[in-house]
DNA sequence: CCACTCTGCTTGCAATTGCAAGCAGAGTGG
DNA sequence: CCACTCTGCTTGCAATTGCAAGCAGAGTGG
């Protein structure tokens, strides 16, 4: 159950070569691989490295991926239906980012939900405005005080509030 | 310029486990690797197989897909925006709240960016304290400051500004 | 001080990767 | 038949991976 199936990588590999009508040795030198190397991947007598494997679907002209979906190195397109875990996965944020993402999105999430509920039976005060409001519970607004309450100064503060 | 910088991905696996708080040894056991593995493939001494790259992303409970393209096995291509894509697809959210979030991720991708370039030079671990800055732009302070600065007006704005 | 437990790193070695060299079979053309 | 050129495969070996064992330093507690 671990592994997928490691070894069809290699007949993956030798479909798409032969559908693409390319000799063993082409592809290998497309790929910029030896012959005997290839054949034996394909053969499934070798587990090639990430560069080679990379290498050798630049060469096919194939998705990086699909072939590493078939190798089961990726789990086959992770869906992205979920805001957090798109937020936890995007490495091109901070962790002190992510959590306030995550913060502000899951107070949006129970928001939008009491306002769900009150349509359907009378239970908070709201605010007069009807559709477009985009209210904060009080800790995060707190926490985003420093950001959207200081319009003078460029210079956040440098305080450090810890945990 | 064509590969992003193979060795890197030692310092990527590095930055993320210390941003997860995790010991070497930690990861290296989640991972299903040794720990003087680890240890050299952080430090680039050792070019990983795609197996083992997998299972560290697991260990570290990011993206594989992050991961290859740190190591340059992916051509990134792909929109690495997925949290734009799961926002815009959150039936939770009213339309204004997707508005604000979408700002708000977009605004912390500018930051992060402007950051790395900052520290890229020095390999050195960042701010001991976790307390990161995490400024907003202008634009966004002031989009914020109806719901962070102030709780009695309710006079939101209609101005709609349509991407 | 001493024992214990973390931290990450170094060493030495079996296992594996990846390739140069070469083999056998099929096809082409003189 | 013979020479040549494809096809993919096998062999043997240097280079690399990946790990067990162990080291040194820092921190904790008696």
């Amino acid at each position: 159950m671990a592994l997928p199936k490691v070894g069809s990588i290699g007949e993956y590999i030798r479909e798409q070569r032969q559908q693409a009508k390319i000799s063993l040795r082409q592809l290998a030198e497309a790929a910029g691989v030896s012959n005997p190397y290839l054949s034996q991947i394909e053969r499934g007598l070798r587990k090639p490295s990430a560069e080679i494997l990379n290498q050798i679907a630049k060469g096919l002209r194939i998705s990086s991926q699909a072939l590493y979906v078939q190798a089961g190195l990726i789990e086959d397109r992770e869906p992205p239906s979920d805001v957090i875990t798109a937020i936890r996965a995007d490495t091109h944020l901070t962790e002190r980012q992510r959590q306030v993402l995550i913060d502000i999105y899951e107070s949006f999430r129970k928001e939008k939900r009491a306002e769900d509920e009150q349509t359907s039976q009378n239970a908070r005060p709201r605010h007069d405005s009807a559709s477009d409001d985009v209210t904060l519970p009080e800790e995060l607004r707190a926490a985003l005080e420093p950001y959207a309450a200081a319009s003078g100064d460029d210079n956040v503060t440098q305080e450090t509030k810890e945990g």
